[in-house]
DNA sequence: CTGTTAGCGCCTTCAG
DNA sequence: CTGAAGGCGCTAACAG
């Protein structure tokens, strides 16, 4: 089924046909020609080509969404407010898993340099700033979600710093002083942020800033684990962790149940991003909720009006709807 | 740059350069003439364009996989062997999120019927038999995973039968004999399937079945939640309860945990499908792991049989590797 | 061993 | 208001 059937059918050029069932703005077509045409292409189950149309206009109306590991928790609401918003600006959102590292640049590769799509949204999340930028080289249709530093391309950030900001000054509200933060990888754009907001509240509190309270965890369950242990081995161990993920929050709350501490009567743990599943937790998990949705959104109409030639700056920040706390079960005044 | 600038940097015809950089077998080119067209491509940065040759081939090297919501904790295995699969094959996978239900239906009609990609895989999670049916529709380059019933298309499925068996064996060792199944929604076949483990198991044990024991709830948390709470209702409630899903089953132990009982000690769970976040949970929760990335594979090898020309059977059933019972901490002996 | 010639299916001036 | 003609970038016979 091609325009010239739907042509032929319907008695007219292919050209008419195409410039109907695009609603042209420019044709005036009689409606009885309109009507003949949209009967035909009903009847014969005509769906236009989008890669010959692509080809013509050179442009695909899509547009990528990669991520590192498609697993983690907070990437369902990035992809949902790109995909509405990209629905609204009548592109078609595909997403990329691009999991081992390797294939990051391959995925890159295969979407934006050969043409499939028009231009891509890098979650880069666990990716090491050095290669998020190498990714974006020279395409200027590249916006790198949550990357602020050393990134020359278009990038959209959330106020990581508030947001810890936010989750410390929970904690310090209930009396703790000796706060460890299990943060994210070094040389990660986001942990630093992070971490900026830990040391910010931190001083902001009159409290003494000791660097053997953070360690470098990574974001998964795992890794939680793993950072709350050496945290618990401290002398004194903290009294209340903020943790930069919710994952690590969770492998950090199995932590001290195996230590044999209670949360949050032994360590009170909050954490950086929310979903359902903090619910669910035992206790359930107080949280930061960032406007995730919404730094999807924006990063699909940073990279639209790009794509139209209408760039704006080069680096926007979600401000609006502010990070808020989520107070839930897993603070409680220290017992030391 | 297109493949006439590299024509001309290189001094040859075009369809020269196309064929030394696919590699065309059918060409001899002299080992000079290639590297000079190699230099030249590389010079200019010329990268193929998809969208031209995806007209002129008529094939576009991409498959889609589409899922109803990103968020569940099952995806990233599926996504992870479709990835690897396509890639193996030459294939791009893209996935895209058909979440809200009416979004399902125009996923399909972009990504299939407008052709941006070659096939699509169906991964119908939630979505209702019908509805799965009808998106499945003449497209005979649709495959979709895990519905047996009902589908005149190709599909694909594991073995939830045998799972939930696994996973009720394991129950009915340690003495249960008032088991509840949460099982999914109603008219979905994996639910189903899943119900007829349960049944299987009882009455290869010499168990009765009582109806007012399974209850459908849907497969995430918050229906995990709710449904324990009817079970728990019951009187006498049940001593065991196996899930039909991960998150459903994290949902029943806050419920359980709210309703004052404790877990193993007064009521046992194992969930179908397993995921890193069951290590974590308090306690570590007993899971039936499901192939489910050999599942994403087989899926798109299927596919890709299909578009070659060589369909094969209609419904493939995954065998290999089988359905394993991970044993944590969440099943005991019934204390009543 | 390489160039010539037609398209792939659609869009878009430009005429009429 | 509608038709004719050319082109988007690449591939694929078919010559030579």
């Amino acid at each position: 089924m091609t325009l010239v059937d739907v042509a032929k059918a319907a008695d007219v050029d292919p050209s008419t046909v195409s410039r109907v069932l695009r609603d042209d703005p420019r044709t005036k077509a009689t409606p009885e020609t309109r009507d003949r045409i949209r009967r035909a292409a009903e009847r014969l189950g005509y769906v236009a080509n989008a890669t010959a149309r692509s080809l013509a206009v050179r442009s695909t109306s899509t547009i990528g969404l990669l991520i590192p590991n498609v697993s983690g928790f907070i990437y369902a609401d990035i992809i949902r407010g790109a995909s509405d918003a990209a629905r609204d600006l009548g592109y078609v959102l595909v997403v990329a898993d691009g999991s081992e590292l390797g294939h990051a640049g391959d995925a890159v590769r295969r979407l934006v340099l050969e043409g499939r799509v028009d231009g891509l949204l890098l979650a880069s999340g666990t990716v090491t700033d050095n290669v998020a930028q190498d990714l974006v080289g020279e395409a200027g249709n590249i916006v790198v979600l949550n990357r602020q530093i050393g990134g020359r391309g278009p990038r959209i950030i959330e106020d990581d710093e508030f947001g810890m900001v936010l989750g410390m000054q929970e904690l310090i509200s209930y009396g703790h002083t000796r706060i460890a933060c299990l943060a994210g990888p070094p040389n990660v754009d986001t942990s630093r942020r992070r971490i900026k907001g830990y040391r910010r509240a931190l001083r902001e509190a009159g409290l003494p800033f000791h660097a053997g309270l953070v360690v470098h965890a990574g974001f998964d369950e795992a890794d939680g684990y793993q950072g709350m242990q050496v945290l618990l081995r401290k002398s004194p161990p903290p009294t209340a962790v903020a943790a930069a993920s919710l994952a690590a929050a969770v492998g950090a709350m199995a932590a001290s149940r195996d230590a044999g501490l209670g949360i949050p009567s032994d360590v009170s743990i909050v954490a950086f991003h929310d979903a359902p599943l903090a619910n669910y937790l035992t206790p359930p998990l107080t949280t930061i909720a960032m406007p995730l949705q919404e730094l999807g959104r924006q990063a699909v109409e940073m990279l639209h009006r790009r794509l139209i030639g209408e760039p704006g700056p080069l680096l926007v920040k979600v401000e609006e709807p502010a990070p808020v706390l989520v107070r839930r079960k897993s603070v409680a005044v220290p017992s030391r």
